[in-house]
DNA sequence: CGTTTTTCCGTAAACGTTTACGAGAACACA
DNA sequence: TGTGTTCTCGTAAACGTTTACGGAAAAACG
């Protein structure tokens, strides 16, 4: 059926060896039996078997993206990744990488099917993203020394590997910062109660900016919940609740924000008229949510060029004469003021 | 690093093939070897390689989906096929199957990219989307024999291949009928513009509909543009240039619709007002636009375990005893009713 | 006890590549 | 002519599996 480099060689009446040499461009081939090999190669149709490719050099050419749907959020969490998987495959084709996604089901935290992408080498690397504080992928992957990447920063203890992050600490900040300009005080954070380094990273910020404005940081204003529509709804209410109304919501996720404005609505308020709501992190949906919310916009395109650089540069097969390179970066987020405060 | 079949079988003292027998549940190795093999892949945390298997049985074990984002369309178009992804791995990962998205650069239409999978055997089938009615991918697919299925339909000459659409025909009879019954008999239609096949069903189900009810088709009220936000900004003010304008628009597609209505907001036009606005696929962004638009939704995640299914039966290696069946299913969109119109 | 069957396992080939090694031919140089 | 160098290519091993085949040992049978 599909032409191996056998058949290329017995076609042309000479051995595989320098079949396969001349396909891969090495010195020692002649010049003009190179060019009979690539003819014949086009003519035949002949493009290399992966499996065996890989089984020789012990390297596959791809690289994995592990895509984790959250519980109930098959939604909104994952639009927020296709420009991001756009510009890290755009990259890595530039090196004759393939990109992968590896589906998970909703729910299990993948450690099991990165254990299976590793145990069983179908890629060279990996890409993780939604890290979390304490991290076990992390922690498996340094350990068992496989080569991988993250969109999102971790609590490592002194491991390292290449990540790229937003600030979302400074984002938090910004956004108090924003709050308080306009005359705010009682400002509340609500940010998903699942160990995703980025809630936390969120609430420095916020903590941080409060005190800096003199502003007392009430506990009763800080909130989290499940990262999605319905966690936003439940959660909400909670902040109201506080003695002292708040008059500004900060949320750290569009879901939950919108999740939220539908329990504020329901309670009567109005938001960007009797409160004021600021999403961190922005998605075409805060663009056309009524009123439009004003959030943080990272530049996700860019980002997942950048990330695969740093990926690369850690990669001994690929880095530059100064040897393998660990990277890390934090990138800012861009406020996109709207109606919604 | 990695231990092989050899290592293992070193370490009991016995051959590499009774181990790789054991591992692979053979009936012609003792119970008590098998226990003792089991129990030593289990200490040497040993799984085995890929590349080697794949190599040595012709198959990956892994089915790939195309996944290839629109021109301009970095935010809409794939988050649509989050949960028909969910529902595609979930069923394929019970038959012991791996799902790999395989990304192409936004523009060229995966030709290329398609080929590649193919011709280096990086799965044993592949999955399309966003067919068209004259699809070059299904022709190179059925020529090479290459096993695959789409989420879509296309003009298939005879072709014989699995297929699983949503009955856009109906959909676009459905809502004119809706508008009809609700006093409007000047109903636009905006679609796109490529050579997508459901633009084509739908504008055959919404010209069938008119007919059906007396009504005149207007190809005044009929356009396309590009199936992104600026495509449905741009053309609208071509359907509301009609001598006598439109009271309804019927859009194919959300990101059209909602920079459809972005151009009647600047004409002062009011959807769900001044104009009734319908849109066939509904995604979370109908929903939370205002006012949230009435669409058709499709159930994603059963289509994705349903193509799966019918994929598998026509796999020789996964058909039941009578054999590979090719299956072909149309499931319907329901409509949810909200305030556009 | 001899013969047949069954059970279990080792051997080796095969999948399609890449690459270290060596050898023959051509060439350069003295 | 003899020696050394450079070009070019063939040979064969290796990557980690699976599996057809055959054979030894054990069991069953008469």
């Amino acid at each position: 059926m599909a032409s191996s480099i056998h058949d290329l060689a017995r076609h042309l009446n000479i051995s595989i060896g320098t079949v396969s040499r001349a396909l891969n461009g090495r010195a020692d081939v002649n010049a003009d039996t190179r060019q009979r090999v690539l003819d014949a190669a086009k003519k035949l149709n002949y493009s290399p078997n992966q499996s065996g490719r890989s089984l020789r050099q012990g390297a596959t050419h791809s690289i994995a993206f592990m895509l984790q749907p959250h519980p109930g959020d098959q939604q909104y969490g994952e639009p927020f990744f296709i420009p991001f998987l756009i510009g890290l495959q755009g990259r890595l084709a530039e090196s004759g990488l393939d990109l992968t996604v590896v589906m998970g089901a909703p729910g299990d935290y993948q450690q099991e099917r990165l254990r299976r992408v590793v145990e069983t080498r179908r890629a060279d690397a990996v890409v993780l993203a939604w890290t979390r504080r304490e991290d076990e992928r992390i922690d498996y992957l340094t350990e068992t020394g496989f080569p991988f990447a993250t969109l999102g920063r971790s609590r490592t203890g002194g491991k390292a590997y290449p990540s790229l992050d937003l600030d979302f600490e400074k984002a938090g900040a910004d956004a108090v910062d924003r709050l308080v300009a306009r005359g705010h005080r009682r400002i509340a954070a609500i940010r998903p109660s699942l160990d995703l380094n980025f809630g936390h990273l969120f609430l420095a910020g916020y903590r941080k900016a409060l005190r800096r404005h003199g502003i007392e940081v009430d506990p009763a204003l800080i909130a989290d919940g499940f990262i999605n529509e319905a966690g936003g709804y439940q959660v909400t209410p909670r902040v109201m609740l506080a003695k002292d109304r708040p008059t500004a919501i900060i949320y750290n996720n569009d879901a939950m924000a919108l999740g939220g404005c539908k329990a504020l609505a329901e309670m009567g308020i109005k938001p960007g008229q009797d409160m004021a709501v600021t999403v961190i992190v922005d998605t075409p949906l805060c663009r056309y949510f009524s009123p439009a919310l004003t959030a943080f916009r990272p530049a996700l395109e860019p980002m997942g060029r950048r990330l695969a650089e740093m990926l690369l540069a850690s990669l001994p097969a690929f880095a530059g004469p100064e040897g393998p390179r660990i990277i890390r970066e934090v990138w800012p987020l861009e406020l996109i003021a709207r109606d919604s405060d």
